[in-house]
DNA sequence: TCAAATTCGTAAAGGACCTAGCCAAATCGC
DNA sequence: GCGATTTGGCTAGGTCCTTTACGAATTTGA
């Protein structure tokens, strides 16, 4: 019943042509009127007035011309990456990743860090000084940062400013907590749950480039999981969907009969780092001490490691086939420490177990391409993608205004 | 990194206002110049250029005045009821159901069947006469029908044209199968999945109006479930989303420690209908022939039946808590035999226990408000949606014809 | 080295669309 | 019946885009 259809007037159009042009720029690299004109579907001089514009705003700039073939050589025009600045971080359980990207994307500066304590003042102390070395590093203000995006645990209610269910950043759960990174921050910044952020990573730079619906299941630590819905980050009702660590665990494992972990009977309690130690345990391998412990074990062939390992394979391949039947998703990428550790040795035995469980065949399994770096990757990804709006509009403002005046 | 913007060329403006006027006219009911003229923010003699169009493509009328106001009275133009038609049709498991709906959605037809058989060509035939009596009804042609709509069980692939997972429609499965329902619609038709309608059709007219993220799960002779996405449907990557189905059961049931069950360990083998009834014999409840009975004898205070009920609400809550984990909808709508009938036999208890599973607060959970209606309600919403820009695009190639001709 | 061919950039002309503003028509209240 | 008020229609004006056309720049070939 819903009807869309928004009303018009002629000046919208020269906004959305300019949009059309840049983003035909941004996509190309570099790109000259006569192409510009050919792939907008836009006229000549359209296309002419566009880039004066664009020119004029700062957002692209002549960069020599296009020699070789026959006829007059055409001007190229490309983004500049000066018109707008990135600064994207990445606070994680026991790290700080920041970095800043120019308008094309390119990491220009970044630093990596083991946080510093997590209280928040410290921890905002910390970042403010890492961004004025970033900053100064690449020779800009903090103020000209365009847009500053934090990936942080757990969910943020941008209602109240809270930060819900993340135990490793106390007092953070208070309201208008979050605001207090607006000192870190220029003016615009957003925060984003750092497993949604890996998923906007991977689907702009790693494996989920140009697929529609897939999702990033993060196993380390804790365990969390970032939809990717039609290209774009899907969060639920309340900004709490994708947190598996919540499902109910599968039945059909013996060792789970035990009572403490049939009360918990959650994914994460049994899946993440502390699980797979307390399994390797149970099962005979007292020595175990972290999981990198089990999984290097069971690559040198220790048989009881091995065991473990197929435990947390089918433990993953239960929650995964839940999301299956739910989302049916083209593909899984697996993330965090033991996602990304585990590799082979735990994705094989999850295809295999994940096809016995599901209807038709499994989606595709990978681990994830960017590793420990997807989730910075992915708050400069949403960044950029904030960034050349900001941009843009301010273009716009300003061509209006020009126009308007005369 | 994906940019979006659409270059446009003056002549899309017509369109665009014409349809945002149309709108504006659908949603009003009846609408006066100068109310348009407001709530789309043209002026004037743009919104009488594009009433004139639409009312000469047919889509509007002019009827009466509006009388009572000091000044002028204005005309009031409304949506020609008349200016499409949409045939909507629930392919159910024993049943049929076949309605006609105008323009504004009115049913002006519909008729109610057993199913004559489950093989294609009598169900073919069946669906064909059906149409004919329906349009004759209506007076109209079986080719003015704008846009037909096909609810059926199972997995419509629109690539190879087959319907698979749906084992009541024997030989529907075969590539290209699905085409012989071009011989009961016009040209232009759609098969969607039953469960995905019901969902549409509760976002439509029912209780998930208004509402972004909701799913309908359906449990009756099967499970399903259909998910509304930012309103709009979501079908997973090859449309098998909402196969909740094939969701691994929860463990913590002690019922469930019998072999049997347990290899099979999925959702719908436990909380369909045949699951409730087997349940309820286990515990003793020899004479149980249907889930209606059970539920029927719970309701009256039978001891067995009620512990009947509570295991099959504990299932549904373990797969709710899956749903919620990964979705976090604003709303369940529960659909279906068990789903309806249950009432709140089913939702107490399944809201109790989810709220123990959930991270958050759970939720809404509630009855479906259209009942066995629930698919044909949908078909027709997704068919009126369809049909309104079937016409809208109709008259827009009619007016560049014209302005062409000139 | 020079002319032909080709392509690029821009200017002018024309068309489509929307807005602002004016005036006539119609209605209601007094 | 008359004035206030609102609506409908019309005209003038401005913005935007496209088509057409022409000069400018570059390469190719002789």
């Amino acid at each position: 019943m819903q009807i869309t259809g928004a009303a018009s007037t002629t000046s919208v159009l020269r906004v959305m042509n300019s949009r059309a042009v840049f983003a035909e720029v941004f996509r190309l690299g570099k790109a000259s009127r006569p192409e510009l004109a050919q792939t907008t579907g836009l006229s000549k001089p359209t296309v002419a007035m566009a880039l004066t514009h664009l020119e004029r705003a700062g957002l692209l700039r002549q960069v020599g011309q296009r020699s070789g073939a026959a006829g007059r050589s055409a001007l190229l025009y490309e983004v500049r990456p000066e018109a707008g600045w990135v600064l994207g971080v990445d606070v994680g359980r026991g790290y700080v990743r920041v970095a800043v990207a120019d308008l094309l994307g390119t990491i220009v500066a970044r630093k990596d860090r083991p946080s510093r304590g997590s209280r928040a003042s410290t921890l905002v102390t910390q970042l403010t000084r890492l961004a004025d070395e970033l900053t100064a590093e690449v020779g800009i203000a903090r103020s000209d940062i365009t847009l500053t995006v934090f990936g942080t645990p757990g969910v943020h209610d941008a209602q109240t400013g809270a930060l819900r269910s993340a135990p490793n950043l106390p007092g953070w759960d208070r309201p208008g907590s979050v605001e207090r990174l607006a000192e870190v921050a220029g003016a615009p910044f957003v925060v984003e749950n750092d497993v949604d952020l890996a998923a906007v990573g991977e689907s702009a730079y790693g494996l989920g480039a140009g697929i529609d619906h897939f999702v990033y299941v993060s196993i380390g630590t804790g365990t969390g999981m970032g939809i990717m819905i039609d290209g774009k980050l899907y969060r639920g009702f309340r900004g709490a969907a994708g947190e598996v660590g919540y499902l109910p665990v599968a039945e059909g494992d013996p060792l789970q009969d035990e009572p403490a972990s049939r009360k918990r009977g959650m994914f994460e309690s049994v899946a993440s780092a502390d699980g797979v130690v307390s399994l390797a345990r149970r099962l005979g391998m007292a020595d175990a001490a972290s999981a990198k412990d089990v999984f290097e074990a069971a690559r040198a062939g220790d048989p009881t490691a091995t065991r473990a390992v197929l435990h947390e394979a089918d433990h993953v391949a239960h929650a995964l086939a839940a999301v299956t039947a739910i989302l049916d998703p083209e593909l899984v990428v697996l993330g965090g420490g033991i996602g990304t550790q585990g590799g082979d040795l735990l994705t094989g035995p999850v295809r295999d177990r994940l096809t016995s469980l599901v209807a038709l065949d499994p989606p595709r399994i990978e681990v994830s391409a960017l590793g420990a770096d997807a989730v910075l990757r992915g708050a400069l990804a949403v960044g950029l993608t904030g960034a050349r709006d900001l941009v843009l509009d301010r273009a716009a403002s300003i061509a209006t205004a020009t126009t308007g005046q005369r």
